[in-house]
DNA sequence: GCGCTTGCTGCAATCGCTTGCTGCACCGCT
DNA sequence: AGCGGTGCAGCAAGCGATTGCAGCAAGCGC
């Protein structure tokens, strides 16, 4: 029924090793040898049996993304931006990939199975991206998880996501407390003294250290950090909206909103417009990240850049060997300041 | 060094046909024979090898989305929905099916790459998404490809595509027609008789489908259709806010800009903006797709919303074989008209 | 009590490819 | 002419699961 290895040997009058030698390309092979056996393949339409392939080398070419969601820009970015390094057709590389990208939709279970999966697989390589969950059993649990996927000959990388100690996997983790700290301090630097803070889910890495950043700011300024004006919420546009509402009811005298990220910082607008309140005139609003329509909103979104392409296509090359692991296998990104029309000097 | 089959049949003094039924679960196995394997599994971390039972059972649970841009929350949405019911982790599906999303890039030649890298792992079946290139030898590959992949026992399932006629590959299409010439015919009701069209790139099917929908609105309401009031690009923000200018540039009466989809006009706004002129005070803007960011704009963008979560879901289920095709194979999914802060009466 | 059905379990072949090792020409050197 | 090298090709042993078929024990009817 279907076309295999042998047949293609028999049409090309050699051995099946001689063909696997062929397609492989890690062997001596007679050039006369080689067309024959390209004509045969061609002839025959044969297309390798991947499974086989694996199976026999142990080895195979597909390379897993776990990502909060796909759906999100944030994360598609990144994933686009591996998927195009890892060799699938048309990236640079050689070899011919597949990239996994897997969903967990920020659950540490399911983050846990699709890892499972990945190594049933025996998955070439695997980048996580995003940040973890603080939760020490899970931790420990995907620490394990990743030993053994190293074991295993898998390649891990970490991408906006800080390092897993115990590990070897190398991370290349974004500054969210460098971030946020700079982005606070251009507000107080405007003059803002009440800020409204929009943070993420609790126990997300992100979160806390983005929201460390920002605490940092106000400590270092010498701003009082009333708790009352920290909410926390998903990292969506609905929950900005809602935050900035039950922020607004708070304090109705806030001068600045920052959220957790672009997303949010577009709710918190629509409700502060809602409100009657002008930005920047009368808040300011600032997000994180930079996704592309950050600079459409109106007006623009002040926001830390997040060179999310450029780190997962460096990700991508190592999870591939092409480049070198920064030393001690952790790297630092640093994101930029954007200073844009939604943040001004307050009123009064 | 790894743990197999066999070793977890020793420790559960069984044979590993026994243990491999109790995997699989669709076999008769007496009860504390089961427990027995699931404890040994259990204790010596067992983890399946994929490779070699997909070889073996000649199927593996793999499941191949393309998508031409997998950063664009066009697909990502998509993708995200039709992932989540090929049953990952967490999906209502009983199996596990791990998702290859493939970027295409809008190329052919990958999108063909992508096809015949499925068939070699054998896939469960495979969803394509978006707009279908019109280039009539590209088109007969595909079709070849998917009648091979289907003879290989890969169910076929086109989500936002058009049918791929002599195939029996399940399409689930989007209005693309009806959409287009629903909005234009709400602008002209609004009073516009000069509006310009930011056409996507000229050899997409969804492309052409938008504009003829536009084309017919305006045929029938008699309106003017000059040839240069229509402008081709790609599918992004960009070229949006260039056409924009370009358009006018042509005639800077225009009344109205009618987009490929939404980020493109966003980018229209942009420019439009920059150019001095109020939305939709002097000029209306309309966009389709209705992706999340539409509402935030300002004013919030008249769009057409497509059901793509819905679409993704559907087409997810019928790739798993757990919902009933269409009759004929084919169903059209219609979007709905949402009209919005960016289309008003002209002036004058 | 015998034979037959029913319900599990095991044997062993098979899936299609990779790769270490052996084997065979042929070449160039002395 | 003899000999070591070199360059290709083939043999055959796996890789780790699945599954048709055979086998065996217990249960049941007559």
């Amino acid at each position: 029924m279907t076309v295999t290895l042998a047949d293609v040997a028999a049409r090309a009058q050699v051995s099946p090793a001689t063909v696997s030698r062929v397609l492989n390309g890690n062997y001596p092979v007679a050039a006369s040898t080689r067309e024959r056996v390209l004509r045969a393949v061609d002839e025959l339409d044969y297309v390798l049996n991947g499974p086989a392939s694996a199976l026999a080398a142990a080895t195979s070419d597909l390379v897993g993304i776990l990502v909060n969601d796909i759906a999100d820009p944030f994360f598609g970015i990144m994933a686009g931006a591996i998927q195009s390094e890892i060799g699938g057709p048309g990236g640079r590389a050689g070899g011919e990939r597949l990239a996994v990208v897997c969903n967990t939709g920020g659950s540490p279970e399911r983050e846990l199975t699709y890892l499972t999966l990945l190594q049933r697989q025996r998955a070439a390589a695997v980048v996580l991206t995003g940040g973890a969950v603080e939760n020490e059993p899970h931790a420990a649990a995907v620490a394990a998880k990743l030993r053994k996927l190293t074991a295993a000959g898998t390649r891990i990388v970490l991408c906006g996501r800080p390092p897993a100690p115990d590990t070897d996997a190398v991370a290349l983790t974004f500054d969210n407390r460098g971030g946020g700290r700079e982005l606070t301090e251009h507000l107080i630097r405007l003059g803002h003294r009440r800020l409204g803070y929009i943070a993420g889910p609790e126990e997300r890495t992100t979160t806390r250290h983005r929201l460390e950043g920002h605490r940092a700011a106000l400590a270092a300024a010498g701003v009082e950090d009333d708790p009352r004006r920290t909410v926390h919420g998903p990292y969506d546009r609905r929950a900005g909206y809602e935050a900035t509402l039950e922020l607004l009811r708070r304090d109705p005298t806030l001068t600045a909103v920052v959220a957790a990220n672009d997303s949010v910082a577009l709710g918190a607008c629509a409700a502060l417009r809602e409100s009657g309140r002008r930005i920047p005139e009368d808040v300011s609003v600032a997000g994180f990240d930079d996704l592309p329509f950050s600079i459409d909103a109106v007006p623009s979104l002040t926001t830390v850049r997040l060179p999310l392409a450029e780190a997962g296509a460096r990700a991508g090359r190592i999870a591939m060997g092409r480049e070198e692991p920064p030393p001690g296998g952790i790297a630092m990104i640093r994101g930029e300041l954007m200073v844009r029309g939604s943040s001004g000097v307050p009123r009064g």
